[in-house]
DNA sequence: TATTGTTATACTCTATAACTATA
DNA sequence: TATAGTTATAGAGTATAACAATA
């Protein structure tokens, strides 16, 4: 194919094609969350959080500012799946998981893989997707910056 | 790779790949489209009319609600994109591109094109990658509906 | 009675700016 | 002076509900 149209035409199939399985990977999401009760955005902090970490490092995996982390870890606390701990330096709160949020986290991120939609492929499938989407997201050019 | 933990953590893996890359091609979009000076959601309004359709239509196809393509449409036809012309059922208005919508478009078009990631990869990489993902789209079960 | 498009309104998610306490 | 977290507020994007015209 050295047909620079239909080059550009298959570029497009293909992006409406990686943009339509991400947002079907959202959906998938939230319904397999959904019986827990918990808010998608509280679900996908919580999944953040396998180990203690400072607020703002949570608003680092998230890709958010740290204004929004505090309503997200308030909603965690009232639910009483995660606690702010003091850290050593003293302007830092450390979230640890309760009990509960650790058992919680651990069915959401069970029940969220099991109804994705790339569990239906094959592994040798599944590996093959994994290296382009690496590949494609490897590329020196254009780093930019992702915001939320 | 039969052990299924390690299944469910190499799925969660690609679904995150796959999320990142639309969430990088959205940015990738709203760049390659900026100079133009077309918000993106009127542009990616714009792209679905490549042929003349009722607004409800262009509502099925932006998977939003036609009281926000109202919105949508009042934009276009202000910057002179779009008409609404009157159809056959007197309750529909038929949405036609002008002349500087069409051409509009078609830069619009290329330029998110040109600018995809997806152009990166090679021939060969991209007709793996869509057959992946036309595979992946093909399973019958959970045929779910994405909402916005 | 059901549907198209419109209007007015409300909601969700997230950011910005200003603040406090610490470093 | 710079940084972590908080508060209050604002904005973008989108939906819901009620409506008029038409089917």
């Amino acid at each position: 194919m050295t047909d620079p149209d239909a080059r550009l035409a298959e570029t497009r199939r293909l992006s409406a094609l990686l943009v339509g399985y991400a947002e079907r990977a959202k959906a998938d999401f939230a319904a397999a969350i959904a019986p827990y009760g918990l808010p998608v955005h509280l679900a996908r902090a919580l999944l953040m959080l396998e180990k203690p970490m400072p607020q703002f490092e949570l608003a680092e995996g998230l890709s958010c500012d740290r204004s929004y982390v505090t309503g997200l870890v308030d909603g965690l606390e009232e639910r009483g799946l995660v606690s702010r701990a003091p850290g050593s330096d003293r302007r830092v709160k450390i979230l640890k998981l309760t009990p509960a949020g650790v058992a919680l986290r651990a069915q959401l991120g069970s029940a969220a893989a099991e109804n994705s939609l790339v569990m239906r492929l094959s592994d040798q499938d599944r590996a093959t997707l994994e290296a382009l989407l690496i590949r494609l997201a490897g590329e020196p050019e254009g780093e930019v910056d992702l915001s939320c």
